[in-house]
DNA sequence: CTTTGCATGTAAACCGTTACATGATTTT
DNA sequence: AAAATCATGTAACGGTTTACATGCAAAG
């Protein structure tokens, strides 16, 4: 049985506690949504094709007990299925999509100003980003963990990525002003 | 008229001087891919579309030239496209998918020495990556301008990447050795 | 009593990869 | 003569986003 993307948050999600689609989507938006984002229309349907295969199971939602939510829990199944996929070694999957970068590689077709706007909010970008992870950081240092891990390996990055984008500015600067 | 991504990746591989389907596609694979990448299920279909438009143009095939190629160039109505996205303000997409990432968030439900072996992976990930870009350098160096900077870019953040990893695992490593 | 938040879901549209089909030309 | 490379394209599939629809509960 080879599990979906999708999927796999799903039963990792579940893991670390959430019981229903709304939650899961929850922690995603503020933890692996920088890495990896899913919306409801990929939660909801394949919550369904997990419970059909086994990997997951809900209680019939209590009649009257308030909000119409369906908590489920991994099943044993499911379990392996999320270890299978965490031990298992081939070379995880890496993609990128950065269209700041597109527009730099392209960015010979701008003028020099253009250029240095286009790098100041690309830098903007990365230090916004860091900005809301350390707004998570004391509660994700607290639990600790895996989670903590990407949280500071996402701030590091992004600082990073903001450092650098300041020396290009800084370079492109000193280009504009030697140009008069 | 709004261009879709993969329009604008093709306006600015024609600019660059690239003239049919295969040609931009083999730039796309040694330069963007790394931050950009396209598909030739998406690249001539929407030469097509761009032709329609009047983005580009291109002669009919010489009949008996040799190969059945079918060059096209930029139109005015197509530089002004390309220069109008360049040069639109709106905060550029972003978007990363690292299942190296997603594992490692989710790695609590791994044995220790698993996850260290995770981490050896996404750092082997990313020397790779950073010396499949040495192996151009040169070559970017010599034409400069964009594409020289995504790519002193795109080096300095696997670099980067691969470096913190490295001091993730020396992290782990000393967790393993004083658990005994 | 109205707004915000909890909660679940679907349909359509869009995007993108993969695999395949075709055939000419160049290199070995 | 065979293999690699140049070159163009399509069909099927799968993944993802967006917009919408619904309704209860809590808070202001």
């Amino acid at each position: 049985m080879d599990l979906s993307a999708t999927a796999r948050v799903i039963l990792g999600m579940v893991r670390l506690g959430r019981q229903t689609g709304y939650e899961i989507k929850q922690l995603v938006d503020v933890s692996t949504r920088f890495f990896w984002a899913a919306s409801y229309g990929q939660i909801y349907p394949e919550l369904r094709r997990l419970e059909e295969h086994g990997l997951i199971e809900g209680d019939e939602p209590v009649a009257g007990d308030g909000r119409q939510r369906r908590p489920v829990r991994l099943t044993e199944a499911g379990e392996r299925a999320l270890a299978e996929w965490l031990r298992s070694g081939d070379e995880p999957g890496y993609e990128l999509r950065d269209e700041g970068m597109l527009k730099l590689f392209f960015s010979d077709a701008m003028e020099p100003e253009e250029r240095l706007g286009l790098v100041r909010a690309m830098h903007d970008g990365h230090e916004q980003a860091a900005a809301r992870l350390r707004g998570i950081e004391d509660a994700a240092r607290a639990r600790g963990g895996g989670p903590y891990m990407t949280l500071r390996y996402g701030l590091a990055f992004h600082d990073f990525c903001a450092g650098w984008l300041a020396g290009l500015e800084r370079e492109l600067e000193s280009a504009l002003a030697e140009r008069r």
